[in-house]
DNA sequence: CCTTGTTGTTATCGACTGATAACTAGAAGG
DNA sequence: CCTTCTAGTTATCAGTCGATAACAACAAGG
């Protein structure tokens, strides 16, 4: 078994989807970076010299996350400019849970300086775009955007998403939310 | 200056109350047992021995942040039980921002099964108590929640509660939530 | 073929961190 | 006063983890 040689750009494109899966799992402190290089398939030293420090691996795995959902949302604008379009765009995204989770993970650590500022800015570019791409009321994406939260919160909880914990009280949210 | 001696039970609360500051600060993962201590003003090995694992401590934080928000709701539903009475509830815990922050990272460290466990059952809980208190409906008491998870994730973010970061978006959230 | 640049590894450090063990000290009861 | 129980400490370990440095291996161009 020969191993492939990537360049760099490739094998950081690795590392980054590994980061998505380990820090979604376990968050920016809890998380290794010895996991997300067995992960990758590379060594751990590597993964620093490819980003520099955990820390700027985490935001780049954050923005790599925002990116994935606001092109979601733009596609789902232009096929139809309405907040359940977008929705559903949301939901599709769904499955991949880490992804979505690893958003969560980013609000929860704002505590760090670097974090926190990134995470409010993509989170403001985002509530922007929701309005944009829609041309809904302030009230309405407002809606959306909390609707959004409490689906990011159960997929963490893992009542959402594959493999799902069965909880009375998730099926009744996940039904009465339209 | 003589240190005063407390309980076994005292001191523990004394703790419980620094956790709850500290993981609302850093989360579970990044929080040390060494800063609870200091912020307690005891050291580090006693913060052990009253609560036999830093796991266990965190359990217990999270223990304590639900009890505060169904003790606040409880009272809001006999003063009123409206949805907006709750609200107002929650909103005036708020300004403990700690507090609601311990929540999401619950939430977010639910990977750990411990954690995920009480983390689910305690939010299920919330979630039916609300219910139970209000009368409302399946549709309205989603919302609430709804609601609440963005607040509580805006309260992460430092765009809400004692010294926000200014932000347009986040007022303009804040405007239109009603 | 050999030099050079880039991909990737192994070895290792140094700081941290949760937990344990062993000891100290204040209070209560006789 | 003395014993005993509990509150609390200091000292320290054992394992982790991010980061650095030095080296190895593969590919490409001359």
């Amino acid at each position: 078994m020969t191993r492939t040689r990537l360049t760099a750009a490739e094998r950081s494109e690795e590392v980054l989807q590994a980061a998505v899966v380990a820090f979604g799992a376990s968050g920016y402190a809890g998380t290794k970076t010895d996991e997300i290089a067995r992960l990758a398939g590379v060594s751990q030293p590597y993964v620093i010299r490819l980003f520099g420090t955990k820390q700027q691996l985490f935001l780049a795995t954050t923005h790599r996350v925002c990116d994935r959902v606001e092109e979601a949302f733009r596609r789902a604008g232009e096929r139809e400019p309405t907040l359940d379009s977008l929705g559903d765009a949301y939901n599709e995204l769904l499955p991949e849970r880490e992804l979505l989770v690893v958003l969560l993970h980013g609000f929860a650590a704002s505590a760090d300086p670097a974090i926190g500022e990134t995470v409010r800015s993509r989170f403001g570019g985002i509530h922007r775009l929701v309005g944009d791409l829609t041309g809904a009321s302030p009230e309405e994406v407002t809606k959306f955007m909390a609707t959004g939260m409490l689906l990011t919160v159960m997929a963490a909880m893992q009542v959402t998403g594959p493999n799902p914990v069965s909880c009375e009280w998730a099926t009744e949210l996940l039904n009465s939310m339209g």
